[in-house]
DNA sequence: TCTGGGGTCCTAGGACCC
DNA sequence: TCTGGGGTCCTAGGACCC
């Protein structure tokens, strides 16, 4: 807690869908929704204009599509958000050298660490002018909190949203906290909202009311005592700078339950070995390896291995994969598969050579008791619900009867994914609108064109590749390819293609499309206009991250 | 067609050591 | 031999967040 509001919580407002409706000028105005598009995707972000229709973010995709048919459903292009995360985060650390990234469109900043705001006054020019400056960079909208404390900033960037900036006065947060639900909280999620209605509080006035030792009861040490705290309006946590990662982990939910024990085996190795490209391009090595599975009841369970030290070797860490795997059992089906890394160190060569040297004989003579004991259970029981075939590592070759199971995703011969960016040779840029029976219909705009109109191509169209998304305003130099992975010296005006920004008369508005256009000045649409070549630095495009195909 | 993917933190029990 | 704490490591699960 401080005297002056010079916590600053910065919220982008709907940050994925806004992207999207930047850079798709037919968007604006109308629902989009962003997240996973499969038969088991959830919503990751839904425009305003989607959420009139009751659509909200974790809720399943399919839900979405019959709450509101008509919106646009996007996957995500993650490469792109991150780009003007970066961006973004830059004009916070221009405020302080305290910036507390929470992810991609969220962030504390410690004002009076950076000398920029003394005052609450001084506080609410800064935010002020933050807003507008993002606005002018990115195009985008961001909501601002600005409190003594990060829940209470984090509180009113909330309030604020969308396009907003509220500042809580020190001294008037508990009257402010009074009458709000308790899932006004940081923490209080669905399970602790729970619990604490059937002892009759409802409120976080009631919770204070309550006292300490009636939370600690309720909901344990940490929590109880750190809600009673927050319940009051205290919260002296500090804004942290880059915190190191603790784990690495990746997981793929399967668009149908998976019963084959080969295909389980294949994919958990396929896995292992994407969780250690992240694990080693963070440069890091980790000692402890966990298998997560989830049945297809949806039941969840994880099983882990440590080993003797640290390791970023493919091998090793495939094999403790492999390990976990065959102590589970999969009878029923198998919805979700993941391996993870955590026990992280720094990577060193050293530890590395002698890690890879013991890992494979520890478990045979592992001395250690628990380990020991843990490998036999397992062993045990995936003997008995598996037979002895389970008892051996699998077959490192493709198993028999698996040609399939390599993923659609990798193998197949070209996806076309809605959202996604693409070029004709003939028509130029444009992104994939969608695509189903050998069709794939594409809208050719970019971001600063007007609404584009659609095409539709076989989609083995030898004309047509996928692209790097283009920046979200002009480029003045042409001639750069943005695919030449140069970052961020080749901003990438040759995303317009040779032949001219809209040969089919782009500037024709498309049905659908128009009744839209005229309502920019409320939409989060990007403006070139309002943007300044000299004064202020557009989003820049390296090409360099490539997206996820 | 209910329920993604990436994380963090906490709790609790058993093993082990002193 | 019986009884006992405290601390640490490992494993598993759960809640929560974006």
């Amino acid at each position: 807690m401080r005297a002056a509001p010079t916590i600053l919580h910065l919220d982008m407002d709907a940050f994925y869908a806004s992207v999207e409706q930047a850079s798709k000028p037919s968007l604006r105005g109308k629902p989009v929704v962003v997240g996973g598009i499969g038969p088991r995707g959830v919503v990751a972000t839904a425009s305003y204009e989607a959420r009139v229709f009751g659509v909200h973010s974790a809720m399943a995709t399919a839900q979405a599509r019959r709450l509101c048919p008509n919106a646009a459903y996007l996957a995500p292009r993650f490469a792109l958000y991150r780009r003007i995360s970066e961006t973004v985060m830059e004009l916070l650390h221009q405020l302080s050298p305290l910036v507390e990234p929470l992810s991609l469109d969220e962030a504390f900043v410690d004002l009076e660490a950076g000398g920029a705001a003394a005052s609450a006054e001084a506080a609410r020019a800064v935010g002020e002018q933050l807003r507008r400056d993002i606005r002018s960079v990115t195009g985008l909208t961001g909501s601002v909190g600005l409190a003594g404390s990060k829940m209470l900033a984090k509180i009113g960037s909330e309030q604020a949203k969308p396009d907003g900036l509220v500042l809580i006065d020190p001294g008037t947060e508990r009257e402010l906290l009074e009458p709000m639900t308790v899932r006004t909280l940081p923490g209080v999620g669905p399970a602790t909202a729970e619990h604490l209605r059937r002892a009759g509080i409802h409120t976080v006035g009631e919770m204070a009311e309550a006292g300490e030792d009636e939370l600690v009861r309720l909901l344990g040490k940490a929590h109880g005592s750190s809600l009673h705290a927050m319940a009051q309006g205290l919260d002296d946590r500090s804004v942290v700078a880059e915190r190191d990662a603790k784990s690495v982990s990746v997981e793929d939910t399967f668009d149908v339950d998976l019963h084959d024990r080969a295909r389980v085996q294949s994919e958990v190795r396929r896995l292992a070995e994407r969780c250690v490209q992240r694990l080693r391009s963070a440069g890091r090595s980790g000692r402890t390896v966990v298998l997560k599975v989830r049945r297809y009841d949806f039941s969840t369970l994880t099983r882990s291995e440590t080993l003797r030290g640290p390791t970023d070797d493919p091998a090793v860490i495939q094999e403790a994969a492999a390990r976990l795997i065959e102590g589970v059992d999969t009878t029923g089906g198998v919805r979700l598969l993941g391996v993870g890394v955590t026990g992280l160190a720094d990577f060193t060569q050293e530890d590395l050579f002698a890690q890879a040297a013991t890992a494979q004989a520890a478990p045979a003579e592992e001395a250690t008791a628990q380990a020991a004991t843990a490998e036999a259970a397992g062993a045990a029981e995936a003997c008995e619900a598996e037979g002895a075939a389970a008892a051996h590592a699998p077959d490192p070759e493709q198993p028999p009867g698996a040609p399939e199971a390599a993923e659609a995703a990798e193998a197949g011969p070209r996806r076309w994914v809605p959202g996604h960016d693409v070029r004709h040779a003939e028509f130029g840029t444009g992104w994939v609108q969608g695509s189903g029976v050998g069709r794939v219909t594409v809208r050719f705009e970019q971001p600063w064109s007007a609404p584009g109109r659609v095409r539709t191509f076989p989609v083995d169209d030898p004309d047509l590749e996928s692209a790097e998304p283009p920046p979200l305003v002009p480029q003045e130099r042409p001639g750069a390819d943005p695919s030449s992975g140069t970052a961020r010296a080749g901003r990438a005006g040759g995303t317009r293609h040779a032949g001219g920004g809209d040969p089919e008369g782009g500037a024709e508005p498309v049905a659908g499309a128009a009744e839209t256009r005229d309502d920019q000045s409320s939409s989060p649409a990007i403006r070139p206009k309002s943007w300044s070549p000299s004064s202020s630095p557009p989003v820049s495009m390296p090409g360099a991250d490539a997206s996820s195909p």
